[in-house]
DNA sequence: TGTTAAGCGAGACGGTACGTCGTGTCTTACA
DNA sequence: TGTAAGACACGACGTACCGTCTCGCTTAACA
């Protein structure tokens, strides 16, 4: 009933073949038979693993975004919103902004795949905020009555750049955003 | 030198065959293909007309969105904005938000098609919210001094909803992001 | 240097579940994978027996073949040739002939199956005809210089005929052919 | 309705590498995959043309043998069958007994082929040699009643040989053969 | 009475080939 | 020149077997 354990060197050759093959050559020039042949693994040992390219995909990603997103507490709900967003930001300007284009890709093609994303990805973005937001409302800072609403203003708006145009999520349009949230937290 | 016209009639065919795809099968049953076959029309006919899938999906929406987008102006912003979201919103709930995700699709996987999208949809899209803020800020209903910021607060959360899951975009929910982008307005 | 002793029950699990395939699906719905996995065996018991599908079938001929074949010696060279055709006839319009078909395509493959399947099978048929003719020859009913075309005659049109068309292997058939032996065995 | 019409080239160009491939190789080392690389040619033209392996070989195989048998009509029984027996087996010293073999590797895996195969060579073959009966039938030669025993007589050896020793098919072993389906024709 | 070497089920692994689908280009005949 | 039809090279899809290779466990015979 055990059989052979899987090569978690056959994991690690896959991750990495992907996140070569999409920094070269972006969403489009990923396939199954590239990350396959680049990475030395064959098919089977990739479909073994994940039911399409989107999973590949999003554990590659994992990769990098596996450490828990820091949820900073300062006391102050302008300064916690903006460390994130500016870091999160920093993070889509590179390869990992391709990867969440990808991403979202995927999820446009394969409505199955988006509860995936939601679960794996989305979600715990979402709860950063969130836990940020819970301890600004307990100091009183949030009047707003909905969480959901001021996490849609952080996050639409920067997958909106990662579908139009990637560049502009400077620390700039961080710092800009995290006024506009704040301004709305405050608006009961 | 002039040779036979173009039969406008394939052009209806095409579009015609594209809309019944996209809203039988979603984007995933979309090819040129497919369309070529169910339009009766040949794939060259197609070529002749678009350069790719994604064109031929902006086009295929136009006949919805041909007629310009109201830009209504009461005198008062909010209202202004309100009436536009929701005629917006309740366009991505049927075929029309089928065809949005799928044009995003197509804009993740070729970064020229981006570019077209923006000038032809995009952009006009922005350009209505704009004229509605340049109203509402010669009557000193605004005080941001950022439109574009505004405008990424209004159509961040629309594409977001579109990737994650369209059903969201209610009236409620028009009414709600209204109110929220109107507070940031007034805020300097 | 011992070690564990193969365990008969799984030869004969490989051996049935060989037929059992075989049987339902022909030639080409048997695989070492499908073998494996009907006889609840592991690939590896297999390939620790067999060197190949073709081993593999040959063995499980040998259940039924085990036996040596009959030499009839009546006196009579048509009498004994005929129960010997007839006999092998009957046998090949079975599962049996299934297993020949596959035989033949395997040593058709795989050049090096061609030698294991002659000195396991095809020399031992051909043996008991030498045997049958040698017994005739004594008696002076065969002025034939040639034992091996007499057998080519026999064998040649039972493998054409499990080629094109295994139906064609009836007792009539048997006798036919036995008559036309009979005669070029008379014919010096 | 017309279409663009397939082109001439594409087909040499599939039977040239058919045939060099099994030549260097053998029936093992011709795939689908294998033909398409070396002609320069899609799977898909392969595909358009042929329901399979076996058809393709059997149509490169037609390349030798598109012109007619010839039969032979010297007046003489052993003569005519000779002369055919000897220009068949000479035939298939070279590639083209590699092609027949790998032709009943084929029909002895998917039934349906031994039908295509039956219509498209065997029978052309069985009617050579049914011709040359007819004339010597009439002239007085012929006493016994079945003609296809007589032909079973001819090509159940060759097949027997192509399977075990194509080596085998010498001259002296057509000799051999005509002569004892000469003696068994002159039986009533 | 352990030790030890092989057998065993399970299943991962690198390969090769399968047959299908879609893309964008091309080549006909006809209008 | 436009058009329907359809061939074409290309590249990817997801699946099926191949024969080999670990694993952890079982099963004798030898020490």
């Amino acid at each position: 009933m055990t059989g052979r354990p899987r090569d978690p060197a056959v994991d690690d050759a896959i991750r990495q073949a992907t996140l070569q093959l999409i920094e070269e050559q972006g969403y489009k020039g990923v396939s199954m038979e590239g990350i396959a042949a680049r990475s030395g693994v064959s098919k089977q040992a990739i479909y073994r693993r994940y039911a399409g390219k989107g999973e590949v995909i999003l554990d590659a990603l994992a990769t990098f975004a596996k450490t828990r997103l820091p949820t900073p507490d300062t006391g102050d709900l302008r300064e916690d919103l903006l460390a994130l967003l500016e870091e999160t930001f920093a993070g889509q300007r590179g390869i990992n902004g391709v990867l969440n284009r990808a991403l979202a890709a995927e999820a446009l093609q394969d409505e199955s795949f988006t509860a995936l994303l939601n679960e794996r990805l989305i979600s715990h973005r979402r709860d950063a905020v969130r836990e940020i937001l819970g301890h600004a409302r307990e100091r009183g800072e949030v009047s707003h009555p909905s969480d959901d609403l001021l996490i849609d203003l952080v996050f639409g708006p920067m997958w909106y750049a990662l579908l139009l145009d990637t560049s502009k999520l400077t620390d700039a349009y961080a710092a800009a955003l995290t006024d506009a949230v704040v301004a709305v937290a405050r608006t009961p």
